[in-house]
DNA sequence: CTCCAGGTGATGG
DNA sequence: CCATCACATGGA
């Protein structure tokens, strides 16, 4: 279990912002310090605020040379956020609140082919259901993986000793799979995407790899050949699999923003970090939304 | 049981 | 070009 102090961060923030689908909650070591389980990059890491620290403190369950070597660039942590978020305009009082409510997030640094079938999977799905049909893509292969939590479970006794994950299944696994076999994980209509993806993908017909070096228009471009890749899951793809950050993904979500606060136009100055300002008014606007679904409820 | 979910492609004007 | 519509399934 390694210490680390760590500015600008906030786990609930980055976990429900929507940007990715295998960063959970699995238990707490004490009231109000939850510890997230993240699947990334075949292996699973614990992380949690630090009990006995202050708000920058965290507990991570991997060695310090993996934290430099992998999360340290998964969790972005070599950006400054700041110099993103003071591209909001200052009478944007919308985004300045945004920004207040969800700051410490970032955008992760996630793998594009995982990021090319999540967000395929996630068109006309709820996050609690893209979760589920994620988790049972990734636990078709068997490749059973067990995180020991012992160190935790010391912590709290009600905390696992151990903890079963499966990696996100490459190319080559999901190409073993019949169409039933995918189909079985809840993937629905979308199942022959999926199959048609992949077998791109085998034969290197779609080589993700070499669209990094692509211009944004062209990898927008490369993505949208893809049947069943429309331009928002292609901007998810983008942004959180390519890390483009002026890739705006808008969804549902983003369009009534844009319509109620910028007149259906973005600003121009906004441009060249819009991914990442995105973010902060999802993640806003759709906790508000929880909300006021709560409230209803209530009357 | 009903309703809806970080959409997309096909079809028809 | 824009408006509709079907689409499979899980979660609430």
């Amino acid at each position: 279990m390694l210490h680390l102090t760590i500015d600008d961060f906030d786990l609930r923030a980055i976990a429900e912002s929507g940007q990715c689908f295998r960063m959970t909650e699995v238990g707490s070591l004490k009231p109000g310090f939850p510890v997230y389980k993240v699947i990334a990059y075949g292996s699973c890491l614990l992380i949690s605020g630090d009990p006995d620290g202050d708000e920058n403190s965290f507990l991570v369950s991997c060695s310090e040379a993996q934290w430099e070597n992998i999360y340290k660039t998964y969790f972005d942590l070599n950006s400054d956020y700041g110099a993103y978020r003071d591209y909001a305009d200052k009478n944007d009082s919308f985004l300045l609140k945004c920004i207040d409510y969800g700051k410490g997030i970032r955008i992760l640094n996630q793998e594009p082919w995982e990021m090319l079938i999540s967000f395929i999977i996630s068109q006309r799905k709820s996050v609690p259901a893209i979760r589920t049909t994620v988790e049972r893509l990734c636990a078709l292969s068997g490749d059973e993986k067990v995180l020991d939590c012992s160190e935790w479970h010391a912590i709290n006794p009600e905390f696992p000793e151990s903890i079963v994950y499966y990696p996100f299944p490459s190319v080559e696994t999901l190409a073993k799979y019949s169409l039933e076999d995918i189909n079985s994980t809840g993937t629905g209509y979308r199942t022959g995407y999926i199959a048609e993806a992949v077998r791109r993908a085998s034969t290197g017909e779609l080589d993700l790899e070499a669209l990094g070096g692509l211009s944004d228009g062209e990898l927008l471009d490369e993505l949208l050949n893809i049947q069943g890749v429309g331009i928002k899951v292609a901007s998810c793809t983008a942004l959180f699999g390519f890390h483009r950050l002026s890739i705006c993904p808008e969804d549902v979500w983003m369009k009534r923003v844009k319509e109620q606060f910028y007149s259906g136009e973005w600003p121009e100055s906004y441009k060249p970090v819009l991914g990442v300002l995105q973010q902060y008014m999802f993640y806003y606007a759709r906790l508000e939304h929880e909300k006021e679904k709560i409230k209803e409820i209530m009357n």
